[in-house]
DNA sequence: GCCTTATTTAGACATCACTCTAATTAGAGT
DNA sequence: ACTCTAATTAGAGTGATGTCTAAATAAGGC
């Protein structure tokens, strides 16, 4: 949990493909599997590790489950990799 | 290569860590490895993604090898994270 | 050249991550 | 209740990651 599953979640460039699409709008996971070659069950496991790092959430319309960003969490971790930078002497 | 070894070398806690510590300036291997309870040979492997990812730059100094923070590389990442904020409609 | 110090590379092992197909759950409509 | 669509969970295979100990490399000093 935090910080790390955050990185962890970052990590892997269809994670971030998927964070990318989301920038337009909350996309459902169909329309966003649409996207990628892969199968919808290897999507499903990434959209988990999106939502365990809480960089999206979910809400269900109907049948569709539909994602979208979750802002503070890339914030924080946009100040985290900030806090690595130098400290100007 | 690129900015995909860059987020990979982020994912891992004590990579983290080992450039946090190079905020405060260049460190040797052995310097550096005294701040974990992992052995050498582990923190070698660490040493090598971050160079790998252009996070660090090693330099000899005698028997030492020391290593600094690569800030073009960071600041790279930080802009790809930036990219991935929701675009302000 | 040999010894010491500093660090990496090699080899082995265990665990975790990514992917697939098949089966399951959840909701909406008839 | 049955069926259709949407998505997830389960199970399995493969490959990558993280860790260790032991051996190898590199530089410096005697």
């Amino acid at each position: 949990m935090g910080i790390n599953a955050v990185f962890e979640a970052l990590s892997h460039p269809v994670r971030r493909e998927i964070l990318q699409l989301l920038r337009g709008g909350p996309m459902s996971a169909g329309a966003l599997a649409e996207h990628f070659t892969l199968s919808k069950p290897t999507l499903s496991v990434h959209f988990a590790k999106l939502k365990e790092a809480e960089l999206v959430a979910v809400k269900r319309q109907g049948t569709s489950l539909i994602y979208h960003l979750n802002m503070s969490i890339l914030e924080e971790a946009l100040s985290g990799l900030m806090s690595l930078r130098e400290t100007k002497s």
